[in-house]
DNA sequence: AATGAATGAGGTTTCATTCAT
DNA sequence: AATGAATGAAACCTCATTCAT
């Protein structure tokens, strides 16, 4: 049994039976371990979850995304839902992020995870739409409204894994492509 | 000691420390009476809890709102927005909100009324631009994306009591505003 | 089950067993209680040491001691041993000698008592002493000197429960009587 | 790591932080080491600390003190004073005096050497002054007793690293020399 | 000579709950 | 209407020890 297995089934717990099922016993047991085994590998249940926090503060918030603006708008937006539909169901990712919505009233660092999740959503809508404005391809004025009201609206579905998401986004090219 | 004292101070608990710091012990002490006596007013931990959704299941999910579409869309919007913010602000509301968004991952009844309260604000959202739109105050041709997006934003904002929601919605109306 | 029902108890156990065969098993199974029980009554197991310092630092430590002086000197000198003896053999006491015994290389408030206990029965010494020189009954010059000697030698064997104590004050009566 | 360096730092330990802080992760931690290392060169904890007793019981206990008579009364008592003092601040020495004081209630092993280390004092202080005695540079009638309440303020100032010693035993001297 | 990994036993504490009064 | 007392279950954690490598 590894650090990184352990973290794993933690995460997984987490996500499929939620926080407050996560104990000691029910990890050493999903594990096939003795609780006391856990005690080798982490001082405290309390670096289980930091560490978890870590790991998908260092990754997720992290990810850079590049997006070849010659293509067309289509292509472009298309592109983006996909890279945000894969992170949020990548199963590592959400595992954070059942994390994070589980614990964000009651532990800043959530907290501040959540704010940094939709601002990355935010920051890389405002981007795309701002080039395909800039480009002329968008009937969009206020972009960084736009881009808001844009972001919040696929954040949520994200979260939500709303499956109408792509629907949405369709909706929204037919509306404001020129 | 009454049943919706209990009540009162069991929400208090949730949205100041957090679901779970709100335990049978820290309940009776904060309401200054032994821990037996809760039983004697309520079953079960569990009853408080189902108590608190229905409360406001019953109260907060069921509000009417009427608007006076005679007046000009600034006074519309404002109306809408205080009206949105009084509710999230009040303080048995935020209770219930706390509540739900601690335990939607968790509780099925929390998920469903996170679905719900956000279908609230976007079905309000909506009958209020259809409304202006019908009346050719918006320059808005898909009212229900446009709605959507609309709700989405408010309600993040609402949610995270996020206080540029106020220049959010103005901007909006000077956006969309013939 | 009563707070001092467990005090005593706990108290048997750090003379009998030894302070660190105190648990709150151990405890819990010679009150014939459940662990969980013993939690009504004292916070921690912390609480439970901390009252018994307490409780014997209130009495064993501030017990005043009159002689009369009148008499004479072989019933002075025995009184005092019959108080010392009664002290450090009645049972509630041994409980404290014993935990302070045991932990006053550990913990301060143990050492600071040890220091007290000796200087209870050194000055009582000096007392009976300075009195008995000053009425001429002794042939002692250094008073505070002989004292030292003196409280030393019986605080040494009524900590260890040596039997000859009463032959070294009859010895030291006999040498220094006038 | 030798048997010896294990030793040490197991002393080190029970005198600076108690010897219920005496834990196998801790000495293992203290040397740089883990855990499972430790057992490669001792069986058990129990047998580090009853090598511990051993190792002292051999060195300590059986200490020759030998006093050269011939010197005046003065330097007879500050040899002898000197002596006990280096025995009972060596830091090796420190460790097995900390080690029984601790255990001494608990622990029969303990319990016998604390009797034997002040059986030291005493039959060496008795030794001294019957020499002083007898060569007529004492004004001691009853040399039994005097030594027996001298070795236990001596004793008693040693283990509780009383500085005021020396003046004590310049006091003695000054009382009690012809 | 050392250690990575595991573990059984037992430690303190918390929790929701019960029940006689 | 309230509570004093108790409790079973389970939480987190520590400890000495083992054993294959």
């Amino acid at each position: 049994m590894t650090r990184t297995e352990i973290l794993t089934e933690a995460g997984r717990i987490i996500r499929d039976e939620g926080y407050d099922r996560l104990t000691m016993s029910a990890l050493a047991q999903a594990l096939g371990v003795r609780k006391a085994s856990l005690y080798y590998h982490f001082q405290s249940k309390e670096e289980i979850i930091q560490e978890l926090y870590e790991h998908f503060e260092n990754g997720l918030l992290h990810l850079s995304f590049s997006v070849d603006f010659s293509k067309s708008m289509d292509v472009v937006m298309s592109t983006a839902l996909s890279h945000w539909k894969n992170i949020f169901s990548d199963k590592e990712n959400s595992v954070f992020i059942s994390l994070i919505e589980q614990r964000k009233e009651t532990d800043e660092r959530a907290w501040a995870d959540v704010g940094s999740l939709y601002l990355m959503i935010e920051s890389q809508s405002e981007a795309i739409l701002e080039n395909l404005s800039v480009s002329s391809r968008l009937k969009i004025m206020n972009v960084p409204l736009m881009s808001k009201m844009f972001a919040s609206t696929v954040y949520l579905m994200l979260v939500n894994e709303d499956e109408s998401i792509d629907q949405f986004v369709y909706s929204f090219i037919e509306n404001f492509l020129k």
